[in-house]
DNA sequence: CATGAATGAGGATTCATTCAT
DNA sequence: TATGAATGAATCCTCATTCAT
């Protein structure tokens, strides 16, 4: 049996599949869904016009697998590193951070992912949600309980200050614009976060 | 002079105009702006195929004036509220009761402002920023300065703190959905902005 | 009987008429026949959309009422010329001289001439035919007969004779470019008309 | 390497592409430019609607490749049949008779030349005058020049006189229809070309 | 007589998808 | 597995024409 042939082709079947994703990013992440060509990622990809549907059915599903693949390596990235942190309120910073870094080294990634967030589509919408249930998940337990639990934070509904943690992100994080513009700093935004805006009692 | 003749006539035109713009509206909010059929926008507002463009120049000039026209009237129903109030907190709570009311009421308008502020698309994004400019206004001058005079607030980067504000609506109501779903509640999210998730010293 | 009245009304229009053929011929000369845009007439005209309906039936009618008016018009311009000089060799020249100059004078009625002769049009040939006819006369009868009458020209075949001298002429007016660019010398073409490029015997 | 794959599909690429602009020519010297229906083109030519953007950019991009096809063509015809004459006044019956036989051979090429030349568009007529720069040129150096050489004709301007034989022969080609009508003998024309209109004078 | 809003068929162009090689 | 020619439905936009005022 040719196991290794196989192998081989394996290989260049992930590797070819790989290329046609992150040539989908690109395109996803400026044209939007509708606006994407799909003949142009094939080419971009370095490929010829009908090979995305050797890997893909169709464009939808191109689009879907595109952000099961996004949601979790955004996901992937910044969960590793909060964990790593061992007090609370540094997790709230290094979530931001990590969030923003993110944006900074992928772009469109955060493009499409954001796209699938605030769009109106239903589906990638309910997908997107779905990949990024562990950085919820992570929000809930590893970042809020946990600081409740440390005696850091007080005791808060913790469905809305995980939104309202990833709303901050995702919202700072459209700000972004690679010729400059508008960014958040995470120091200011965990001091936000932590604190409010209220005046304290004695200041 | 046919003056009533014309006044008549001004009179059916913006009528039309505003038809297009509500079927415009619809359209945009569940397609998005490569998804929508300017045909069908046409139709939904009553009329043949070509008559949107006896009114606006094309697919996209359409959607730039009705990003124009949402942005006005999504700020003006926010100001107008929030001003109304003589105290900061109660302003702040104001400002997303108001922000989350007017998604309630008008679903699809805010989805196409959403969509334009997250979207891809730079020439929407800046059109939907002029529009919102007031309203930053009102967050940066009317709520941030006016409670850190008041003693209220403590002073803080008010781009920052608008910028956060804005994020925290937006994406609460980005979590928006008629069939239900997540919601912040504007007393909760107001507690967390004045107070974030510190626990006080004292607790 | 408002007898005044009427006669005023039949002046406007009239003077309507003329305007939108005008406008017709700047319309029609720079686009072509499909390529030219019946409201663009009317309001170049000074009218309102609809106005040329009210002169014209169609947009072909008004194609075909424009040609028998430059084909007339053309037609006059040069026959009223030529018949004035006494000499056939004086009427051959002043028939180029006139036929440019009215190319001069009026490039966008030649342009138009010029489209419905050598365009596919058959309609529109036929009709620039009839309204030549009296040019053809002019050439067969008081230019080529009248020159053999006189012993100046030899016999030839009047029919291909006189379709050469309207080709030549045509040819050259479409030689014609506002912005300069070759243009034929009557002198010249003249001389050639009447010696061709034969070396003379005794040259 | 896929040689023999290539070469195929560079075959059929090329059969495609003159299968398109065959049916190209015959639908724009039916209905002009701006008449002219792209589809019909692609339907006629066997394939489906959008074929012929597989093939050419755009429409006029079209038109422009097809004007130098023609353009090239014809030049040929002509040429060939020219030079191959060691007589200059044969060179000049040979001219209109080669010239002739194209337009019979190929009426519709002739009419989109003739389109071209004639015509209002300005791309379309400098396009048509590259193509047909080798005529001039033809006329100029190897039927001028070479008959003043050879002590057959008498000097002239070569600009204007290769000018007035080309308006001849497109004018005279104009008059063709396929269903009779007035027709140039090339004889005729040649012995109008080479004496002219004038008695002679020991006539 | 003039207006101009509305019509709706027509046409250029795009592009997701198929399939024979 | 990759190719790329072909497909044809879909869509933006144009514009001749109508008609109520």
């Amino acid at each position: 049996m040719p196991r290794f042939a196989n192998a081989e082709k394996e290989e260049i079947k992930n590797s070819t599949r790989k290329k046609l994703l992150n040539a989908a990013t690109m395109e996803f992440a400026n044209k939007g869904f509708s606006g994407a060509n799909i003949n142009h990622i094939s080419i971009a990809a370095g490929y010829a016009t009908g090979t995305v549907y050797n890997y893909f059915p169709s464009k939808r599903a191109l689009m879907l697998e595109l952000i099961d693949d996004i949601g979790a390596h955004h996901t992937t990235f910044i969960v590793d590193r909060v964990i790593a942190e061992p007090h609370p309120i540094e997790r709230v910073k290094t979530f931001f951070q990590a969030g923003f870094r993110y944006v900074e080294k992928y772009p469109e990634k955060a493009q499409v992912a954001i796209n699938a967030v605030y769009g109106f589509d239903r589906e990638f919408k309910e997908r997107i949600y779905q990949a990024y249930q562990a950085l919820f998940n992570l929000l809930i337990d590893d970042i809020i309980a946990f600081g409740v639990n440390q005696g850091e934070f007080k005791p808060s509904n913790p469905d809305t200050a995980s939104a309202l943690l990833m709303s901050i992100y995702l919202g700072g994080s459209s700000l972004y614009n690679p010729n400059g513009g508008v960014w958040f700093d995470p120091e200011i935004v965990t001091a936000f976060v932590m604190d409010g805006l209220a005046e304290s009692e004695g200041g």
